[in-house]
DNA sequence: GTGATTTATTTACGAACGAAACTGATTGTG
DNA sequence: CACAATCAGTTTCGTTCGTAAATAAATCAC
């Protein structure tokens, strides 16, 4: 299947919800034969579920859905990052879709890794890999990222101290910084900074044009990022001048 | 549809692990329609997923699988339960598929209800209930029962003490009490009694004739069993002659 | 007890399904 | 250059799907 179809369809199911295979077969020119194949394909990966005669996205809060935006980049940029990781290296994992994908890329790699994360959809996720031990963070229960926050959370992080942390972000400006959309998120996310040595950040390049709402780090406290070659030259060069490890996979 | 039926449905399911439509119909003795039917209903339930042509069973160490056996009665036992607990209470729940439907039924009834658990599953399913605040507590996780358990977990339950921890069981000795049959949970569970003034027990019936492995508690340290009537009368009289208050649900 | 309503099931039918055979374009090999 | 192998997509086929209308049994009202 071309990249391009699967990326249309994914666009196509997450506007509308719901979709019937009539439809998209109509709208991408080709045969209901070919799409209920590329459908197969896209429920295996997790980016949305078929029901008989249509699909239907999942549940937009959930990661599954950001997963589904920028998929191919997203899993090339996870297989970089997987490459920083050692053998028996404990590290922590933040909430994003990128990181799930580490995570999952980590397991498939068959390496030894511990993985301390606040993500239940990321310790669901790599459910089948026995060579991921994942520790999770305890506090107040957010159902609709399936993330752990809250002062229990930070407290329970007292107990860890590791080499590297990989988190996502929800937007960039080159003059301020990082930036997420959730407080509480972010206030979680801070705290797992400063128990751990290198601040690794994973992105598709679209971030970088998307400022948001809360300043979560500014970029002299980041170590790498990780992300593809769409990222404008304004924002490549504040990270290195900032003394990031910048790092670019091909688009 | 009658719930001999259904219940029928989950055995042949769970027996099987996969079964198509066509062989439940000539086992059953309707038609495949009738079937479908069934099955979709059974699905909305949470207890069987269904695919073109056939049946699936949920993953068996999950507790969607344990769910589906006895349904009915857990639910009515999980209804009673539900009665005990007072609005704004804060009460620990375990991982038990009885307690995931208690949590469900806190939910449904619409009290505002704080709930303490180790089980990512029971905060999962309860996601729809803005009514009900769920704190998880941290540690190992356990992919295949979806709970944290370990000295991580253990340490976190310091910061909680409530009235009411309900949990379920794996076997009852008249002679000896409850069991378990994994000692991981079974360790966190016997720390959360520590920190909850009344230990509360749902099970059905059948697992009083069911020993298993790693005892959890004597049944003085027991406050209430709510169960169904099937309980045997040597079973009822041990609980009650250590002080244990029996509820038995009608069968 | 009789007629009305509800519940359980079947029959019928057009749409959707998966699998396999087929077609045409692209890629790799000697 | 030829020719096999692979890939993307379509056509075809027998099966399963969901929905709606028909039928039968159980429950209820009075």
């Amino acid at each position: 299947m071309p990249n391009d179809r699967a990326d249309k369809i994914l666009q196509l199911v997450n506007d509308a919800k719901k979709i019937d295979v009539t439809q998209l077969a109509d709208k991408l020119h080709v045969s209901k034969v070919t799409i209920r194949k590329d459908l197969t394909k896209l429920e295996d990966k997790g980016l949305l579920q078929r029901k008989h005669g249509f699909a239907l996205i999942n549940n937009p809060n959930n990661l599954s859905y950001r997963l589904a935006q920028n998929y191919d980049t997203k899993l090339r940029i996870a297989q970089r990052a997987a490459q920083m990781v050692e053998v028996d290296e404990t590290i922590m994992i933040e909430s994003g879709s990128t990181c799930a994908l580490l995570a999952a890329q980590l397991g498939k790699l068959d390496k030894h890794v511990t993985i301390i994360t606040i993500s239940y959809f990321i310790a669901n996720f790599v459910e089948r890999y026995p060579n991921l031990d994942v520790f999770l963070l305890g506090g107040k229960y957010q159902s609709d990222s399936q993330v752990v926050v809250g002062p229990m959370a930070k407290a329970a992080l007292a107990n860890f101290r590791v080499g590297q942390l990989f988190i996502g972000t929800d937007g960039f400006d080159p003059n301020t910084g990082f930036y997420g959309n959730d407080i509480m998120r972010t206030d979680i996310v801070q705290a797992m900074a400063e128990n751990a040595k290198d601040l690794n950040i994973l992105t598709d390049s679209s971030k970088f044009n998307a400022p948001s709402i809360i300043r979560s780090f500014t970029a002299d406290k980041v170590h790498t990022v990780v992300t593809d070659s769409g990222i404008p030259q304004a924002c490549s060069r504040v990270l290195t001048q900032n003394g990031v490890q910048l790092i670019q996979v091909d688009a």
